[in-house]
DNA sequence: GAGTGGTCTAGACCACAAC
DNA sequence: TTGTGGTCTAGACCACTCC
């Protein structure tokens, strides 16, 4: 375990078992130090990273405060599909259509830089959070990179079995969304009407080295997924 | 200006100078240190700095490769209101229809930490992309923390005259994001039906010191607005 | 094994905030 | 002025990739 991230943890785990509210001021730098007995460059890095993750905010000359604030019932969108711990993790499932090998269409070409012959894993699944559909999900994997992938492992989390089992590092991400007016096909998978709205997101998902593994389109339900993005300007 | 900015901004410039595709490699990290005369340390804060922002990657044991990646039309949805250097700036403005001094309604004294009667500037506009309406704002700002606002400020650029005159420094943000259906009202406004889908984003705006100052709703045009978020699991 | 990025350290000094 | 976070340095050592 890398020092910095532990204590980032640490600091983490203190400021939800104590439940301290928004704007608490935390021990200075130099009571971190002594506290968790690591280099002033650690702590830093430790903080910078809660801070990247919007659990404290740092205010040069005046200290380190928590800041902390998630609405309820909102999904952390830069989080929703693997990176970092999801602390209020919730009875989530999914209803698998299709685990099909097929061969690339050209925007699936693009998106995963793919060649022509290649076999693609596409996998079409409705997801499901407390018993609300809240999203359809078709998703594009590289079989040279997934290797397997079957309707269990699809049911459960496809993101875990990568990251878990198959031990690849997940590196980086794009998302790309917008609004849109649902067609039919896509309104009854989600129990809505055609024309009803959605949320539109199309993802590319690349490992730490930089290949790209899977390209996905969600449309949310526009009633039951709501997100929320923190972000700073450091 | 802070070494690390200073390295971070040229190595971004000479990948967009040289129009370096997705996926050049760059010099190592010894090769930055000769070529930028600064601590290695203080390459790899600029590296990581850069990364952050989508501009390249890095690879553990292989390497530095650039990574840019934007899809032409998309919004950086993060730096959308603030954040950063926007390369492609385009005629951007505002139809302003209220500067107005209010009494905080309950939702706005939440969002924004303030006190019965204090008093809070609020705007609505429409705001345009090349000749094209893209949404409808309405936002709040805390008359004691940005002092005067007006309609020719509104018309152009609030954050920058927040930024560059008032010289308040922004710190970070949240956002909370959903598709909605239009009411009738806002419909209007954006030239578009009720029943439309649109895309929901409420955001509060924190100085450095961690003061929210801005609290603003907007409502994004389904065919005109589209975003792009880039992240990473470092 | 050679090359490359990532972590960690101790310590000097700078910049901003609050009193 | 004092306290606080932020930057920067030189250098040791670790972890991963690729040949």
């Amino acid at each position: 375990m890398l020092k910095y991230r532990d204590v980032a943890k640490k600091i983490q785990q203190a400021i939800y078992q104590q439940n301290l509210p928004k704007d608490t001021q935390l021990p200075n730098i130099e009571g971190l130090i002594n506290q968790y007995q690591v280099s002033r460059t650690t702590i830093i890095k430790a903080l910078n990273c809660l801070e990247r993750h919007g659990v404290i905010y740092q205010v040069q000359g005046s200290g380190i405060f928590v800041r902390q604030l998630q609405k309820r019932g909102y999904l952390n969108f830069l989080e929703s599909h693997g990176f970092s711990v999801d602390l209020n993790n919730s009875p989530n499932s999914s209803q698998v259509f299709n685990v099909d090998i097929v061969q690339p269409s050209s925007q699936v070409k693009q998106n995963l830089q793919c060649e022509d012959g290649e076999e693609i894993y596409f996998i079409k699944r409705l997801r499901k959070f407390e018993d609300k559909i809240y999203a359809l999900e078709r998703s594009y994997y590289r079989r040279k990179m997934v290797g397997y992938l079957n309707k269990e492992i699809a049911e459960h989390s496809i993101f875990s079995y990568i990251k878990d089992i198959l031990k690849i590092n997940i590196g980086f991400s794009d998302k790309y969304f917008k609004a849109i007016k649902l067609d039919e096909q896509t309104a009854n998978y989600l129990g809505l009407s055609a024309g009803d709205p959605a949320l539109c997101v199309e993802e590319i998902f690349y490992t730490s080295a930089g290949e790209p593994f899977d390209f996905s389109t969600i449309i949310y339900h526009y009633d039951n997924a709501k997100f929320y993005v923190q972000s700073n300007s450091k």
